[in-house]
DNA sequence: CCGATTGTAACTAGATTTGTTACATCAAGG
DNA sequence: CCTTGATGTAACAAATCTAGTTACAATCGG
């Protein structure tokens, strides 16, 4: 969120292409991490890359076109809450019945965060942060 | 929500106060980590112990009366999703102003989970494992 | 060919989690 | 009042994960 929101400040600003050494510096990290954070944004289709001279990254649609649903999705790969870390005794009933009960829970509240996180587009951050 | 489940069970089999090694069985896992969790489902009122001899656990209300709500709130204590590691820069306005904005938005986000764990009830989950 | 930037591997350091052992503490009941 | 079977908790090992860092090959406009 914070990197396309800078890049939609910085599009604003009349800077259609960054680096990601310049969104590091607004995040104060590496830019590698920057990096490895705007490849999966890239492979979700939310920015564009351009490689070798005046190589740098762009915002691949318009800010108010970019919901928090699609960052989430591009960027959040793992459940937002796992199951068991090994596997619960099968000769119980409660072990051998729980889990599909507890993936149905997860999936309803996944599913609820999805529906939160659509309402808002990288267009509401931006006119939130700079208010 | 595992050790809830099996507390239930055990009560309808007419087994009112049950340890943490027995709990541990089914989770499949070592008591002392049972005890960890018990320990702070005891904190938030959902069960009693009894320590000494003849000790153990013990529901503090029916199932039907425990939400995945209040379980979710008394094992959880981080939020959903943190903001930065480090400190974003401050001479940068996406830096300086984005954190509230985050905060926010995730403000939002928890409570569509919270709402969407409080439909449910642990004697739900018993009913849907045993089916 | 040059130069600036991306893509990615490899590594370190730190934080977190699970499981484990050990042992002090507790209280019911003989 | 002592035995007994449990809880409470500290301390530690092993595994996993993340952020940050360094290094360098790959890319491509000019």
């Amino acid at each position: 969120m914070h990197v396309l929101t800078w890049m939609s400040l910085a599009h604003r600003h009349g800077r259609d292409v960054v680096t990601s050494d310049q969104v590091a510096a607004s995040v104060n990290t590496n830019a590698v991490v920057i990096r490895r954070t705007l490849g999966r944004l890239r492979d979700a289709g939310l920015v564009d890359v351009q490689r070798g001279q005046g190589a740098g990254w762009r915002l691949a649609r318009a800010p108010k076109d970019i919901t928090l649903l699609e960052v989430y999705q591009a960027v959040e790969e793992d459940a937002l809450f796992a199951l068991h870390h090994g596997t619960p005794n099968q000769e119980c009933p409660v072990g051998r019945g729980i889990q599909p009960v507890l993936r149905h829970v997860y999936d309803g509240v996944e599913d609820s965060v999805r529906g939160e996180l659509a309402k808002t587009s990288i267009a509401d951050v931006l006119a939130e942060t700079v208010a």
